[in-house]
DNA sequence: CCGCAAGTTTGCTGAAGGACAAAGAGGTCA
DNA sequence: TGACCTCTTTGTCCTTCAGCAAACTTGCGG
């Protein structure tokens, strides 16, 4: 494996306050790795032993029921820690892993967690920032799965994944990474029939373009209107 | 205001490391108030002036959707840090504050909590071991939210209030604090017509006595039952 | 002591969406 | 090329629960 490039970290916020040699310092002691689709990057209840940064692809953090229904928790793009259980002084991970896509990330064990906050100024502030959106993300979350119809809230969750990993292509925007009606359904609480029909009514109206694992929005705004906008 | 005891503190999880000298520095600086049923202690959306120690009582933090709705995102109780925006780089409060029953609190000013978190070993990690908990009862939540029946979701709510806040009586354990119908709702995305159903039904089968505000449950095992347990 | 507000109960109705079923459409591997 | 697996679509039925409406209870303030 290759020399990892120091402009890989530079201006990523974990580290965007650090100098040049201390970027040098953390990537020495990381351990980049590769995921294809569908690998497991870490599993829930096992000993929490590294935290990541995802350089590359997209993350899913999938909690799994006691029925073996899974749910979607969150998802990570390019930029992001994620698996920082030693933030929240857990020491096993509590939810699992999986690259959504093929996906390249760096980790570093857990015990340099504390040398991180300690010695990098901005390091432990940056991340528990990130903490705090995440806290919030799920608070609307709640909020949504409380108050709001399926229709709604299948429109929330494909606006949330356009502004996250939105790239623009002819006919409108396209969801970054492979997506399944079934994962659709693990992010909304509802069956994955539902999300087919309500994609089918969708595509009728020309609001989205879908086809297998893969979604474009053509009609952003018609979206926005029948999430029931907040903002 | 007379001076504030010591002992109030010993013990409770943020200061369990510290000196009695410590303490007495903490204290010093902290301002006590209390608050009655239904008063607001901060609200959503405000500047972020001061972080809480709740002594006395019960707490209820509590989101406004668009549509005026109310959501419960968590009830605090004694020993318990609340509104530590702080703690997560946020400077106004994401939910409102409101004493669900007579209570008392401590309050600092959030510069201090910088100073805390640096000065007084385990401060800093007992406030996001505890943060992590709440992360994870909210990620329980969610879960609960997608995948369960509004009687399951219930029962659920129920016994997480008589696991914080439960006290033996005769009868069997009673919710320390005032909760409606309503309110039981707004904690599990329901109304509370279903609410009150449920409830009859429950007294009907001898699992829980309520009166207005007030609820005694008589049978927990049934109802651990009757949430589709995980544990 | 009366009136009012807040909280609770219960009945009825209808719609949303979950459950079940079955068939089609790519994609991959031998 | 064919078998198989995953993903998707669509139809039908049926349960759950929200919505609406109205009456009842309790406690408080004047």
């Amino acid at each position: 494996m290759s020399k990892l490039d120091e402009s890989l970290l530079t201006g990523l916020p974990p580290f965007s306050l650090l100098e040049r040699s201390q970027i040098r310092e953390i990537l020495d002691q990381a351990l980049p790795k590769r995921y294809d689709e569908g690998a497991e990057i870490f599993r829930e209840g096992h000993d929490a032993e590294r935290f990541h940064l995802l350089l590359d692809g997209y993350i899913r953090v999938v909690k799994t029921t006691e029925g073996g229904e899974q749910i979607i928790a969150l998802h990570i793009s390019p930029g992001q820690l994620f698996g920082i259980a030693p933030a929240l002084n857990r020491d096993t991970y509590p939810a699992t892993a999986v690259a959504a896509s093929e996906s390249l990330a760096l980790s570093w064990p857990v015990r340099l967690w504390g040398e991180f906050t300690a010695k990098y100024a901005g390091f432990a502030t940056e991340s528990y920032t990130t903490l705090g959106q995440r806290l919030g993300e799920m608070q609307t979350r709640i909020t949504e799965l409380a108050t709001q119809a399926v229709e709604q809230r299948v429109a929330a969750a494909l606006l949330r994944m356009v502004n996250q990993s939105g790239r623009k292509v002819e006919e409108g925007i396209e969801i970054a990474f492979p997506v399944t009606r079934r994962n659709i359904s693990e992010m909304t609480g509802t069956t994955l029939h539902t999300v087919s029909r309500l994609l089918s009514a969708w595509e009728k109206d020309g609001i989205v373009h879908s086809t297998r694992k893969h979604i474009v929005v053509t009609a952003p705004h018609r979206l926005v209107i029948l999430s029931g906008a907040q903002g």
